[in-house]
DNA sequence: AACCCAAATTAGAATTAATCTAAATCTAAA
DNA sequence: TTTAGATTTAGATTAATTCTAATTTGGGTT
């Protein structure tokens, strides 16, 4: 039996290729975009190619294994994290830093009632200036 | 002395252009794409291009007077409404609405502190799905 | 152990959104 | 009325992402 993702509700494969995008994310502090995880996984598998970092990816999306951050227009990056957290993005030099506001969360409920949506998820950005930016 | 956006901090002038494209985003009720702006400010203005929408559409975003709401990789929206408020996005069919959450407003607070950004807006956005969509 | 088939990968083309460039035009102020 | 800086224009360019079509892979049968 193949290594499947199962446990997320796919019925993808865990190839070669997946596991080195994953292993990429998952091994960085940072947020990296498509670019920085397609240079990265490059080093383990030679033969990778774009359309597999970003097939990957979109997969790994919908199962949940990783989480998409798209800000202005600048190219997206990937968080492997997957418990629900909160980011700050600097307005000066575009820093994104986790943070955990358990708040957040509970705003849920509340923002569901208001706009009448089924919940999935909510997110809390915060745009401001960073420690360094501040001076 | 010329029409200017005083009130906002710019020096920028008000142009039949920008005042086109302001127009354009104020009378509608959802939010638009650049694209979807540049049909309706040529509807009222046939000579604009496609530059000058994207150049209003930046100083307005500079000065405050529209949000850019940009998620995923489509097109980035624009709203006209200034105030604070949070969206929700249905992540079926991708429908944005408007809504208002004063708590939202209260945790910037907090979120500062866990962040030790300096906080300047926070955005909340609840993922779900919509009342067309949840059934 | 050979076969089958769906899923995955690859390279490169295509698409989309947004920005840049350079020349022409406008406008407020001197 | 001249000028300098801001603005607009059309089209080229860039950057990010998705698509296409051909090839490869690998697990589940026979």
């Amino acid at each position: 039996m193949a290594k499947h993702f199962k446990q997320h509700g796919s019925t993808a494969r865990l190839t070669p290729q997946r596991e080195a995008v994953l292993q990429v994310i998952r091994a960085r502090e940072d947020h990296p975009t498509a670019n920085e995880i397609f240079e990265a996984a490059r080093a383990l598998l030679p033969a990778i190619s774009y359309a597999t970092v970003y097939n990957s990816l979109r997969d790994f999306r919908e199962t949940g294994l990783v989480r998409e951050i798209s800000f202005g227009n600048s190219a997206s990056r990937y968080d492997g994290i997957t418990d629900r957290h909160d980011h700050a993005i600097c307005t000066n030099c575009g820093k994104l830093v986790d943070f955990d506001l358990n708040e957040a969360a509970d705003l849920m409920g509340a923002a569901a009632r208001k706009s009448r949506f089924k919940p999935e998820t909510v997110y809390l950005t915060l745009m401001g200036l960073c420690p360094d930016c501040r001076e």
